[in-house]
DNA sequence: AGTATGTATTCGGATAAGCGAATACATGAA
DNA sequence: TTCATGTATTCGCTTATCCGAATACATACT
């Protein structure tokens, strides 16, 4: 286990910045943080084609954001840590106080 | 000033989080919260072409993560708020407990 | 005006990301 | 094994992103 370089974490930390920079994926992680879905259940859910979700799942999955657990020919994914979660609201905190800045601009 | 739907603020939420997903666009924010620098002073620090820099800047400056103040000839880059950071930090946190996990899993 | 310094943009080409459609693969039941 | 269901991947294509190099634009000073 041998210590990531700054430049190795920086990497990392973008890799998954931006794994979460696609709205669909957004939608995922709050789907699953309500409850874990298999990917049929997902694509429902989001009115959205079973391969397109299968895909977004690779990544999220490659980056460490979700964990499949197979459950007969099924394959339940759970949230991998729901802090995560909390980081997104986190920063729909400050997205919303940008909007209100960027309006109070106008007046 | 409209009210955002939920996908309209998803969509948002996606493009910050796009922002963040370049390893040099998160050294700059990290840069400009140690202190404020003008761009040139970016691309120094961070050894970077000043043009590759200003691309960035503007990235960052669409999506209301970063403020410019002229000083002159110069521009001065601002972080918008720093709440970003610990927003940063804390997922800084969750991906080293990720590494953590995938780690242990090789035991 | 002209020059120097600082910043932003454009252009061209390479790389990566996205989607729909089709298909391959995996599991469980008959 | 065969079929049905559920999941993952591939293919072809379009669009977006990134960078370096060159260049345009902005400000201050003489």
């Amino acid at each position: 286990m041998t210590m990531p370089t700054i430049d190795e974490l920086n990497l990392l930390h973008a890799n998954i910045c931006q794994a979460l920079g696609d709205p669909k994926r957004i939608q995922i992680l709050y789907a699953l943080f309500e409850s874990p879905l298999h990917v049929t259940a997902l694509a429902d859910t989001l009115i959205t084609p079973q391969p397109t979700i299968s895909r977004h799942l690779r990544i999220l999955r490659q980056r460490g954001l979700v964990t499949p657990h197979r459950d007969g020919a099924a394959v339940v994914y759970y949230l991998a840590d729901e802090r995560m979660i909390h980081i997104l609201d986190s920063m729909r905190g400050v997205l919303r106080d940008s909007l209100a800045r960027q309006s109070s601009m106008m007046a």
